[in-house]
DNA sequence: GCAAAACAAATGTCAGACATTTAAATGTCT
DNA sequence: AGACATTTAAATGTCTGACATTTGTTTTGC
């Protein structure tokens, strides 16, 4: 009936639940290997194999040396970033999500943080953003290029909203979804088209003008979903 | 200069990388331990530190016996979740995000999806909806099974938008929270209130009401920032 | 007093053995 | 021939003991 998971598995679950609860606080240093091995009756290989596990999820970090060990590790913004990034876009890659159900969560969730953007940006942000669109409209970039700095433009517009916990979700839907967009081939027509939106939405942003940003956005998001379709259809007839 | 990473961690980025990169597709039998430990040129022990942070992520499964191995796994929405959960759950508690920002954060990503979800919730959303409304109701609740339950009513109110990319998303931002949630007190009278305002909810969705739904939740925001900053008041008090 | 050397404690790595699980191959009886 | 029991092989899971490496501390020598 029950699937004993392995004993590894067991121990790492047992420490992991003692740092989520709080009852293992940041900075506390684990017991040693050697002593962990005692108090679960197994093997150091075994405890290795748990903490092993801990660490790929950034709760414990380990220390070599005299004074080392494996330590209860504040998770940062940086660190949940990459790991929301690596799982979200292999959700996307490996769950056939279609472009369509992915950009609307994208824009959705983007046009979120639009008023508060409005309100809170910065002229730091607003500088970002230029920059990224002078880049865009440049002639010989790569899709791949211009893909990465439409990221950076709309990460832009969500770090202006000032809200660590909106950035950090966003991470993930917005940078998942670029290996889908770098499917699409962006003619010299739908760049400009874009990069026109790009300029308007940074224009209405400076204005602070939440209700504009959030028509542009949605201009935006029907226009790339145009793109996404067209695309699609491409495919359909060379499949055939 | 360089801090040179250990190398189980190592070989399990190498791996990875063959994973995300799809170098490896869904379901692929990885080396036997031995020959992965042939072909780096380490021990079994080694690589099977590799392997287990691999599958600390979700990203391989193994199995015992004959035909067993390590499996490229598929990552699932279920699973994605669960993670998720974890990573925001620790990253709030851990960096001391304050409650205004992170319910911020919330209500700016559920109004996101309250306009797909007046348009495509389905009976059973409702039906989900009223059933938490009618729990919550009850007199002799305790504040966690309340929070649970606030939880699960929000959880249905984003799945009616039918979009799984955004109820992954936003799967991390509500639950993560509850924890947040639950150091505040409701009083019979706010509890009173946030029925109210539920109800007004599932109703303005049975009504597809976007607008409504969306004013509704401004609403909720706004009144569960007054109790947190009542909360945090009471705790200035206490500490003085 | 201070720099160099020795020490100690911890993690990282290795090698080999045995235990356990599981599917496939084999054997045996009807 | 087919159904059931047994054996076998391959793989992961676990244990043991050893050695390597890193790093802070202590001791020693001058």
């Amino acid at each position: 009936m029950k699937n004993a998971p392995d004993l590894s598995a067991q121990i790492a679950k047992s420490i992991r639940d003692a740092i989520v609860s709080g009852d293992l606080p940041v900075d506390e240093r684990l017991p040693s290997e050697a002593e962990l091995s005692d108090q679960f009756a197994v093997s150091r290989s075994t405890v290795r194999e748990a903490l092993k596990r801990l660490a790929a999820q950034s709760l414990i970090r380990t220390q070599r040396g005299a004074t080392g060990g494996a330590f209860v590790n504040r998770l940062t913004f940086e660190q949940a970033y990459g790991q929301q990034i690596t799982t979200s876009a292999l959700l996307l890659s490996m769950n056939a999500v279609d472009f369509d159900t992915a950009c609307e969560a994208r824009f959705a969730l983007e046009r979120a943080c639009a008023p508060l953007s409005a309100t809170r940006r910065t002229a730091d942000h607003l500088a970002t953003m230029r920059a990224e669109i002078t880049r865009q409209a440049q002639p010989g970039l790569s899709d791949e290029s211009f893909c990465a700095s439409d990221v950076a433009f709309h990460r832009a517009l969500v770090d202006g909203a000032g809200n660590p916990v909106l950035s950090y979700q966003l991470a993930g839907a917005v940078e998942a979804i670029e290996p889908l967009m770098n499917m699409i081939t962006f003619t010299a027509r739908s760049r400009t088209h874009i990069v026109g939106l790009h300029t308007d939405i940074a224009n209405a942003l400076e204005a602070r003008d939440a209700g504009g940003v959030d028509a542009l956005l949605a201009d935006l998001a029907q226009y790339t979903a145009t793109l996404g379709q067209s695309v699609a259809n491409e495919k359909k007839i060379t499949d055939k």
